[in-house]
This record gives structure tokens, C-alpha cells and sequence, in this order.
DNA sequence: GGCTTGTGAGAAAGCGCTTTCAGATTCATG
DNA sequence: CATGAATCTGAAAGCGCTTTCTCACAAGCC
């Protein structure tokens, strides 16, 4: 039994088709990887052989043989926020035109695996997209350290020496409280996001640097879905506040839900403000007021960012993508009296 | 420069580690693997040795001399559909526990690169999962002939040797037929999905049995997302149906925006049934009449009935998991006169 | 025509690991 | 005390591929 334990039918290899064709291995590889000329009769019959055989080259050999895998990974706190798969999208096709397979997985919010998830990856992949707020500093100082090509999105770090690319969530929030400030709002309330993350520290960063357009914030824990979003409503009229910024478009979306269960009209009696834009067109019950990042331009940088890093070995410098206000239905001015 | 092209700082292997500890690779790997009893002394003074070189095991080297990659792969059409990632969740988490990684590749709703991206996957998976419920029977074959792990999920072909494991969509359209007639429904209308789905098709055949109920239906050309559902949605009003069925709760939850938009009641004036119960909590505009199936134990029986079929090389029956009717406030009986 | 070039193909080494195989100790036994 | 069995460890082969290295042959030059 020359293959594997399980009895599984042995795998046809390159010497197979080698011989099958009448040439070496060699001239196999040659041929498939187009790497040197050769005799296109023989190229005919390799071809033949390859395909009558369905020969497909393994990818663990030629990963050790190349030095590569041909593979990116990507770690992502979610699936189950359309932020992430959005990203997603980008990656794999810009990976995808690289010839790079994409391994992507997923910690379920919970940053205590996410460090072994990522020894994981690059166990097996050439390059690591990682998409962590919340990681504590120290074990992303371990992380970048062992000298393996890493792209940090939506983190930026000052101090750690890796490329990253992240939307501006600091400029994001101050298009918003830009935006009620204009409205005419003092008071608003932030529900907000998991305390560790960095990408609700550079919001509420910038929710405190607004209290020079005369704003008062609020900050009421919260998380990160529209189920946290629903139970921390509540709290929100204790405040006073007559807007309501969110960390993300879920959390708002919760939130709208049960100040409408509590008779809160939105946003006649409340403003509320999301976070991220992320497309549940047609599918959610309010048209948010929100800021976007362009998700796929986020995934498309990123990548090639990793790419470049792989290939060249060094890469851009940190970068920030602007994020967009809209504005729909859910502000107005507050309530008058 | 013994490594790699790009001048990349060499990798810490196996070897460096044995000389580092004063022992063989071969006992290295031992102890790493725990393949053989080895010297405690020995066993100590080789853990030291690879905290300190900071040593990982390359994947591509282990899967070549293994014979297995110790990944599965999983390919899906969007991620983008919530549906997805609840089965994703479940994958990873049971492949993890038999210690594998999860390699995810997504069509982007394309199934003509699926047949690529599927071969793809068998050239660095030891088995795959497929969700596509819209390859050729032809393809699938021909991917199905190429002895290597795979299972279906959500698609069941007779005549196709593969394990497959699906939600009973016949079933759970069955239920909602049953549902709508017992409200007083005679005449309902189908967004219809994709159309060359097998999903959709199995939806449809419930509709045509579910005459025997006296209902009769008419089909509209839509498809899977809330976007198409909302196109379509205006489409119903014409058809004079009391009922709307839809391929899945974002073509439904899309639908029931529109209609809203354009003056119809739900439910007083149309009942709007969904299917899957994608779990958009607090996010949707409404509490959406759908038939569930249990996505995670979908996800978990899938991935066991591949781990049983590439460790002992042949697995269960095709499963049908019944779906479960939830009825909230979509539906309501017809409006009399 | 003998010589240097140039070209295309095979042989062989090596990627980093696992695993068989054989050898060196130790220990128990007659 | 010599001998066999029982342990543990190192040497070496091999997983399937790529990539040198080497060689055979053909063409080009004086």
C-alpha cells in the first residue's frame, strides 16, 4: 500500500503523468508552469496525459517545494456582521487574481483563540490579514514579531511594526457629531462597543475631542450586535441625550427597534446614528443615518498591501481610508421644548 | 541563502530545533506528535528548545509526509447571505475539534467558477463540503467521480455517490402551503430563487403538490437577494394572489419594504411568508412568518458525515433535517370580499 | 571538419516533515 | 555471567513537487 493509511486510492502524481506521456517529471512540471520552452509535441502529449489521467498537482508538495503555499489568510472576528463578508468579497477576488487561494476563519468575537488562530495561518499561509480590534497590544507585538508577512486592517498601531489599513473611524465619528451639532444637538449618549477594541476607542476618541463643537457624550457599554443594541436602549432616556450614537449599524438597528417598543419616536424624540453602512438595503426597518467606509476598497488595499509584502518584502506606510457620511432618516433637529 | 527567494529570514525547521535540544528531528517530531514515548528529560529539553526558537511545524511539509492536510474546505455561493455564515460557525468549530483547519472559498453567486474553485479546494483539503445548489448535475458528477472526500450540503442528487446532507425544503414549503391554507389562502404567489437552483426547485415541486390543499400559485421570476425581492415585489399586486411566498427571508423581507412603499398592508391585505429564519434580530422591519431549519446542526451533521467519510472512507445515508414552521406577524388570513 | 555555443530533456538533489528500520542501552532472566 | 527481550533514539528513506545541474545533440563559426 503505497499511499495513505485510510486505503484511499493512490493519488495520481506528476511521474504518473510523466510516464504516461513518455517524458520525465521534469518536463511535466516544465510544461505546467510554463517555466522553460519545451518541445510542444512533447507539451501536446503531457497535456493529454495530464487530462486522461485528471492529474492535479499537489499543493502541499509543490508548496514545500516552492517555498510557498499559494495561500492567504484572512482572521475575522464575525461572519455574522456583513462588515466582514463585505471585506471578504475584495480579498478573494484580489487574492484570487494573484493566483493566491484565500483560508479565512473566524474567532466568534472571542479574542482569547485569536491569537492561536492566527499561529494557525501562518503555519500554512504565505501572508496573514488580520482583522482584530480587539487583540490585546502584546500578544500583536508577539504576532508581528515573528518576521511573517502581516497586514493589520482596521487597526493601526503606532509602535508595531506592521502595514495596516483601516477606515478612519476617528474622522467617521466626527462627521457625525459634525452632523448633530448642526442639527442642533448638546446632549447625545454613544452605545458602545467591546471595551478592549481599538476601533471603539478611536470612536470615542473623537466623541470626547467633539466637546469642542459644545457636545456632551454619554457613554453607555454596549457590544457589538443589534441583540446588544435592543437590551442597552433602555438606559438611553435616563440620559437626556436627544441623539444617539452607536458603535456599529447593527447595534443602531437594535436600538431603533426597542425605542420604538418604549413609544420613542425616531427620530422625532431621538435622533440615533449608525455606524459602518453596512448594505441591509431593503431589509432593515429604518433608514440609518450612518457613515460608510468603502469595504472593498478596505479589502482591495489591504490585500495588495500583503501582496506587496510578500513579494517585495516591505510595504506602505499605515493608511487610513475617509469615511462618508449619510444622511437619512433617522436624525433630525431635537424635539424643541 | 538556503531559503527563499525573497531573501525571506530563514524558517526555524525541525533540525534546528533537534540541535538546539541536543536530539534528533525524529524525536523531536515525537515528541511534538507524542507518536512514541521519549525520555521526559529529553521531551523537557526539547519543549524548552521550541519556545525559544519560537519553532512552528511547517503545514505543507506535515501534509506531505502525513499524507493529509489536516484542513477541510468549504465552498459557499455568498457570504453574504446570512444563511452561510451560521453554517460556517458550526463547520469550523466541529472541524477544529477533530483538529482540522477550514479553508472557505466563496462563487460570489457564480456557479461557473464553482467547478474551479472546487478543485481548487480538493488540492489542498483532504474533503470538501459544497454548498451549491446550483451546479450542473453534469459537473457535480464529474467533481463526485474524482474520489475525494466531499459532501453535499443542502443539495440531494439522486444517482450522485456523494454523502449529502439538506434542510427538507419540500417540507418546509409544505408547511407554510399548510399554514396559508388553513388561514383561508387560495390563491398565493412564489418569488421565485435562482433558476436553475435545486433548492428552489424542491420549493417549487411543495407549491404544485400543495394544490391538494386547493391552492394555486403563480410564479414570478426573482432570486436570492433583497435587492431582486424588492424589484419583484411589484410584480404581485397583478396576479390577485392573498399570499406571497418567497424563496428565502431576504427576498421576502426586501419584498414586504416594497409593497409598504407602495400602499399594500402586510398582512392585512397580503401575507408574506419567508424561508430559512435568518436571524437579522431587532434588524428587520418585521417579524417575518418563515420556516426554520436548524443551521447549526446542519453545519455540525455535514462536517461529521465528512470527518466519517475521510477517516473511515464511507458515510451515512443522505439526511434530510425537517424545517420548523414559525408563524409571527407576516401572515394573517385573507381579507374577506 | 573540428571547435565552440546554444538548446532542450533527464537525473538528482532538496523543500521540512513523519515513520520505518536498525542499533545502542538497559534490564530481566536462566 | 552470558543472553534475550524490551526500550528508547538516531539514521535514512520517502511524501510529490520544483529546480538546479549535467549531458546529449544540433547548429554556427573559423
Amino acid at each position: 500500500m503505497r499511499n495513505l493509511r485510510q486505503g484511499r486510492p493512490a493519488r495520481v502524481t506528476i511521474s504518473d503523468v510523466g510516464a504516461a506521456a513518455g517524458v520525465s517529471a521534469s518536463t511535466v512540471s516544465r510544461v505546467l508552469n510554463g517555466t522553460a520552452k519545451v518541445d510542444p509535441a512533447l507539451a501536446a502529449r503531457v497535456h493529454d496525459a495530464v487530462r486522461q489521467l485528471g492529474y492535479r498537482p499537489n499543493a502541499a508538495a509543490q508548496g514545500l517545494a516552492r517555498g510557498e503555499w499559494g495561500t492567504i489568510g484572512v482572521l475575522v472576528p464575525n461572519l455574522a456582521n456583513p462588515y466582514f463578508p463585505d471585506v471578504l468579497k475584495a480579498v478573494s477576488a484580489v487574492a484570487r487574481s494573484h493566483g493566491r487561494r484565500v483560508m479565512v476563519m473566524e474567532s466568534n468575537d472571542d479574542p482569547s483563540i485569536e491569537h492561536d488562530l492566527v499561529e494557525d495561518l501562518m503555519r500554512s499561509c504565505d501572508g496573514v490579514l488580520l482583522c482584530s480590534s480587539r487583540m490585546e497590544r502584546s500578544e500583536l507585538a508577539l504576532l508581528t514579531a515573528r518576521d511573517h508577512p502581516l497586514v493589520l486592517l482596521d487597526r493601526i498601531v503606532s509602535g508595531i511594526a506592521a502595514p495596516a489599513v483601516s477606515a478612519d473611524f476617528f474622522g467617521g465619528m466626527m462627521l457625525i457629531c459634525g452632523h448633530l451639532a448642526q442639527l442642533g444637538h448638546r446632549r447625545v449618549a454613544y452605545l458602545s462597543g467591546p471595551e478592549v477594541s481599538w476601533a471603539n476607542s478611536e470612536r470615542i476618541r473623537a466623541l470626547e475631542a467633539a466637546r469642542a463643537f459644545g457636545i456632551a457624550v454619554t457613554i453607555l457599554p454596549c457590544g457589538s450586535t443589534s441583540r446588544s443594541g435592543y437590551d442597552a436602549a433602555a438606559e438611553v432616556t435616563g440620559t437626556g441625550a436627544t441623539a444617539l450614537t452607536t458603535y456599529n449599524d447593527l447595534v443602531a438597528l437594535g436600538a431603533v427597534t426597542r425605542l420604538r417598543e418604549l413609544g420613542v419616536k425616531v427620530p422625532e424624540e431621538l435622533s440615533v446614528v449608525g455606524f459602518d453602512d453596512i448594505a441591509l438595503d431593503h431589509v432593515a426597518h429604518t433608514s440609518l443615518t450612518t457613515v460608510s467606509v468603502p469595504r472593498g476598497r478596505l479589502g482591495r488595499l489591504a490585500t495588495e498591501m500583503l501582496e506587496t509584502l510578500m513579494t517585495e518584502g516591505h510595504s506602505a506606510e499605515p493608511t487610513y481610508l475617509s469615511m462618508e457620511l449619510h444622511v437619512r432618516d433617522s436624525t433630525a433637529p431635537p424635539a424643541t421644548g
